[in-house]
DNA sequence: TTCTTTGTTCCGGA
DNA sequence: GTCCGGAACAAAGA
């Protein structure tokens, strides 16, 4: 379940080994992904030169000349980088490399500097989408996104001035991409974990101290999670098949029935479910 | 067979 | 008109 941190993880990763290359081939094994991969697809893009890869929310975005790609893990998706450096090698080498299965592999960027990038995603949530004449105001997925939770905008002036009049739990609100875009359900849990709220706190509730806590935790987290290679949970994986580091660092979530972990709290990790969504919080400090 | 998982969209009720 | 939350959807593994 790829988050803010995962899509900066692979952005940065591939950005490292893939920034200027150009396509040679794509091969499409399964077309049939979120949104259905239309036949023009390899054509479009056979030729094309990476310029930049840029990451918006959870979303990452490949620049070409005329065209963009957007790209969308989904749940389980994954980008992997391959050297094709043996043919023979190359052959296996799916079948066994990285713990993921070839059966899911859905597309081959074959590159022109010797890689070749792999998208697997075993739910098939994810998606690749192609547009030409790039105007990013055109982009549905991208137009309605609230702030990035790094921008300095997002502060406490916008935090309530957007909470103003409304009764969502903080929950539901820090889910809400067109309020702080890259938060997910992970690091939802783990933040409110780190500012002492229950998760179905109503927002038009909080202090002001409270505002300004939740800010500083969600920007904390986020860039401790990018430093540590982001959270392997459910298979993540970087580029070369590395997994991250943040899950070792976890307080809540997936803690049912646990202790908490602060050392003067006597509580213990509660499960609740929240508009579908499973919530855990400590049941005594989180308030 | 049923449940779980996710982000997103859609829809009914307030 | 706007806000909120529940349901649906995509697919597959346990």
């Amino acid at each position: 379940m790829p988050e803010l941190p995962e899509i900066e993880i692979v952005k940065k990763s591939l950005y490292k080994m893939i920034n200027k290359a150009k396509i040679t081939d794509v091969i499409i094994k399964n077309k049939n992904l979120r949104y259905k991969i239309p036949n023009n697809f390899s054509r479009n893009l056979i030729g094309e030169k990476i310029l930049k890869i840029s990451r918006r929310s959870k979303y990452l975005i490949f620049h070409f000349e005329k065209k963009l790609v957007l790209v969308h893990l989904g749940m389980s998706g994954k980008l992997i980088l391959k050297k094709n450096n043996n043919k023979k090698l190359l052959k296996t080498s799916f079948y066994y490399d990285l713990n993921i299965l070839s059966k899911h592999n859905h597309i081959y960027f074959k590159l022109n500097n010797g890689f070749i990038l792999i998208y697997n995603d075993v739910r098939r949530f994810g998606f690749f989408k192609l547009y030409k004449n790039i105007n990013f105001d055109k982009i549905a997925f991208l137009k309605k996104l609230g702030l990035e939770p790094f921008n300095k905008l997002f502060n406490k002036s916008y935090f309530k001035k957007f909470i103003k009049n409304r009764k969502k739990n903080i929950k539901n609100l820090l889910m809400d991409q067109t309020f702080v875009s890259g938060l997910g359900n992970i690091y939802v849990n783990e933040v409110l974990f780190m500012s002492r709220i229950k998760p179905l706190k109503k927002c038009n509730c909080l202090t002001d101290y409270q505002i300004t806590n939740l800010i500083f935790n969600i920007k904390k987290i986020l860039k401790f999670s990018i430093y540590k290679g982001g959270s392997s949970i459910k298979n993540f994986k970087n580029t070369y098949g590395e997994s991250g580091k943040f899950q070792q660092f976890f307080y809540v979530y997936g803690k049912t029935n646990e202790k908490c972990s602060r050392i003067s709290c006597k509580g213990k990790i509660k499960k609740i479910t929240i508009s579908a969504r499973s919530s855990f919080y400590c049941d005594k400090c989180q308030i």
